[in-house]
DNA sequence: GTCTATACTGAGATAGAC
DNA sequence: GTCTATCTCAGTATAGAC
């Protein structure tokens, strides 16, 4: 049987994945686990704290799965420096694994970053990998100036979170559903050519 | 001496700017703006409805712009199909007076893409506009398999969302400000790079 | 240590007097 | 048109049972 923690935690996940951070409710959520309210406040301290937790159970594995294609990319390279398809590959293909597991999960975190939450928790969570990953976005483009570089990075960030976002909301008038494998496909090839774009 | 409406519009404006929509509550907009706090749903209906005001009230000027700058390079063009960049040039230029005269409003309305409450704001107001702006984009890039095409406008509207928000929140880590005319530039070297990527 | 019951504060919304 | 009073529901905090 699973713990009070456990049933909050998936509970949390799902309902968050299908209605939204602030569109969940506490006791949308105690309900569907069947625990009392306060069990939250005792197990997470607070809803932000709890939404922490559902990201941190995901994030983790995908971290490691991004350094590890990383890094294997770098040891396929022998030396030579990677190309910026390589790293946005080691960047965005694990979250073809968690969309594959749980797609509405993927959604959900797109949502995270458009409903203005991200910056606190993607801090703790995604922080240390974009610092990686930006690193050796930067390798990759040695010779674009430092600020079209940091913005082109900001530019990403905005067009990844769409992506995850998926369903065509928003201005998305025409509804180009596909896969995820083949949204990452379309991604990368939108991102090289943008990172490789004329400096200023 | 303002109208009440006139005097909750122009203060929930400044607040929304400073914290955001779900970070305002209604009693501070009242409290600011010296009137009751059901004038709000007398005049407006609801929260979300006075946002909506809100954007409308800005939403249109820049919008015509929007369109005047393309129809002039319509016109310049002689004929010859608009490029990729002169229509994000009309896109995106109109941004800069508005953020010349409110920057923080550009902000605001990046957050509210970014707060989730777009989808159903944005359709009212800005749905026509963009359905003539993908059009264009269209017409630019007639090579394009749809599919690609329309992924690309989604990741186009990410890219845009990220630097209305402009401050370098969330995972730019490292804080690249810069002027919001200077950002447009950047954004539309990225951008064109972008559209004009190989398809699949 | 875990969990339940319950109370507190502030949010958006609404009915009805004036 | 405006304002008071009130309603419901949110997140939070705490006291105490087991």
């Amino acid at each position: 049987m699973k713990g009070t923690k456990q049933k909050i935690l998936d509970t949390a996940e799902r309902l968050f994945a299908d209605s939204g951070y602030t569109g969940t409710s506490m006791r949308q959520i105690i309900a569907n686990a069947g625990v009392n309210l306060a069990a939250i406040h005792y197990h997470f301290g607070s809803k932000e704290e709890l939404l922490d937790g559902v990201v941190a159970r995901r994030a983790g594995p995908v971290n490691e799965e991004r350094l590890v294609l990383l890094e294997n990319a770098v040891a396929a390279a022998k030396g030579r420096p990677l190309t910026v398809e390589e790293v946005l590959e080691a960047l965005l293909r694990p979250m073809v694994a968690v969309a594959r597991q749980n797609e509405q999960f993927v959604r959900f975190m797109g949502r995270l970053f458009m409903e203005g939450l991200m910056p606190h928790i993607a801090k703790r969570h995604f922080h240390q990998v974009m610092v990686r990953f930006i690193g050796a976005l930067r390798e990759a483009l040695p010779e674009l100036p430092e600020q079209e570089f940091q913005w082109r990075v900001h530019f990403m960030m905005g067009s990844i979170a769409q992506t995850m976002c998926g369903s065509p909301e928003g201005l998305n008038l025409l509804g180009a559903a596909c896969g995820f494998e083949e949204r990452i496909d379309r991604l990368k090839r939108f991102l090289s050519a943008g990172f490789r774009a004329p400096g200023e």
